[in-house]
Order: structure tokens, then sequence, then C-alpha cells
DNA sequence: CAGCATCCCTCCGGATACTG
DNA sequence: CAGTATCCGGAGGGATGCTG
């Protein structure tokens, strides 16, 4: 009803650019989303939620990612706050990158979007040809 | 333990491009995430959610989206069966959109990490500056 | 009202080469 | 081992104008 669409508007004002004087870059909601919407982010949130790995390990893990975009997002995670970094003074130095208390508290929330990715994905995919086959 | 290494390694599997001679188009989980992690899908779907929506109203609920970004980004939920399309022969015509059983399920996953969001995201902002501000 | 077509430009992200 | 630096093609996405 009335509350419904009020209740809408106040969770949108909070996605959209803030009214109130904000920049662009002031959106709670699409701030928090842009920065885990990437191709890689929330895979790499997945590994990490089971536990600390190095950089190479990352690497072999997730054999299609670039080192480049490897360094990026962890980089852009670790800004976010949701990644930590530590520095072994090893030789050859180690890195080790561990989820954060804020880092696993997002996860738990985002690991709901990746299970239901999982059961659905063919009824997903099912749609997708129904559509394309509609249309060719 | 290794029971862990076991089970993240198959839900990767799930996630990257599927080693049983599939090609890259198809991982899973990646294809579901692509196709609401663009920057439009995840506040269409939370609108949607609320009630069905006419072409116009969602322009108007989201005033800094183009209307070729609106139009791609319904046509790309209908695709994936999230979102019905229903047109009403009026004059001039009217064109409804509603989420579908499946946008349902879909969203009531995806509403975890968008409640996260604007629960923490002074938390994720407070990092980001820290981050900016370490490194400067 | 609800789009499609076109132009154009930014920036995501891959490939490659080099460093501490 | 764990990065940084540079180049570059292609997709994402905005602005504008036209249609049924």
């Amino acid at each position: 009803m009335d509350s419904h669409t009020l209740d809408l508007r106040s969770k949108l004002d909070l996605y959209r650019a803030d009214a109130a004087g904000g920049s662009l870059a002031n959106c709670p909601v699409r701030d928090v989303v842009d920065g885990i919407s990437g191709r890689w982010a929330s895979l790499l949130m997945m590994a990490l939620a089971e536990r600390p790995y190095r950089f190479g390990e990352l690497r072999r893990l997730v054999p299609d990612i670039s080192q480049r975009m490897l360094t990026q997002t962890l980089h852009d995670l670790q800004r976010d706050g949701y990644v930590h970094r530590e520095v072994f003074p090893t030789k050859p130095p180690s890195v080790q990158y561990s989820l954060t208390a804020l880092g696993h508290s997002m996860f738990a929330s985002l690991r709901h979007l990746l299970q239901w990715a999982e059961s659905h994905h063919e009824a997903v995919r099912a749609a997708r040809s129904l559509f394309d086959q509609k249309n060719s």
C-alpha cells in the first residue's frame, strides 16, 4: 500500500544520489554494491571466507584471473575494509590475505546470493534460452 | 581443514570455467552473478520487489538512470527470467514490469546483501577514508 | 508513453614486460 | 614470490534524436 511505497522511497533515497546536498559519490547502498559488483570480488571473498590465502595460492585457485586484476581486486577489497593484508618478511617475501571482521560480516549476507545462484542457475539458463528462442 | 578446502574447491569449480569441456560461458554462479552485478539491476529489482511499475514510473523513481540503460537493464532482467513484461493496448500504450516467481526468489537472497549495505555503509566509508589517508 | 538507433567516450580488464 | 608499469581492445554506459 502507501506505507510500502514510502518504505521503498526511503530505501531508494539511500540508494541514489542523496538529495541532501551530497554529490553523486554519496549513495550509501550503491557505494557498497559497486564495490563488490566487479567480476572477481565475490569470487575472492568466497575463497577468503574459508581461510586466509597467499597471493600465489589465490592465483592457482582462480586460474582465469589475470594477476593485474587479482592485485587490483585485493587492493580494492582491502580499501573497503573487507580484507586484511599482512606481509611476512621471509625470503622471498610472502603476503597473506584474510577477511576482516567486516569482511566476514559482509560475506554472511553475500553468501545467500551465491548459494541461490548455485541452486538456480539452471532455471536462469532455461529462461535465457527460451527468451532467445522466442526472439530468434 | 581439508574438508573445507575440498568444499571450497567444488564451489569454485561451479564458479569458474567448467573443466569438463565447457566453454567459458559455462560458469554457473558467475553467469548468474554477472547478470545482476550491473549498476542498475539490483536497484530495479529492489523497486519491482515492492510492486509492479510502468516504464515511466521507474524512470521517475530512479532519476539518474538514462532511458537507454533502463530499457536495456529491464530487457536483461526479463531475459534471465526475473522480470515479466506486459503490454496493455491502451492509448497511448502502457507497459507494466513485475517480478516473476524466479525474480522474487532471487530477490529474497539479494535482499540480505542490500540490507547489509544499508546497515554498514558507514563502516565501509570509514575504512575507505582511513585507507586513503594512510596512503596519502 | 515507451521505446529503438546512433554517436561517442570512458574505463574495465587482458597481455606483456619489468622490479625488490 | 609478489608485485608495478604500460599498452590496448572491447564492453559499459551517457546524450541526443526519431518512431508507433
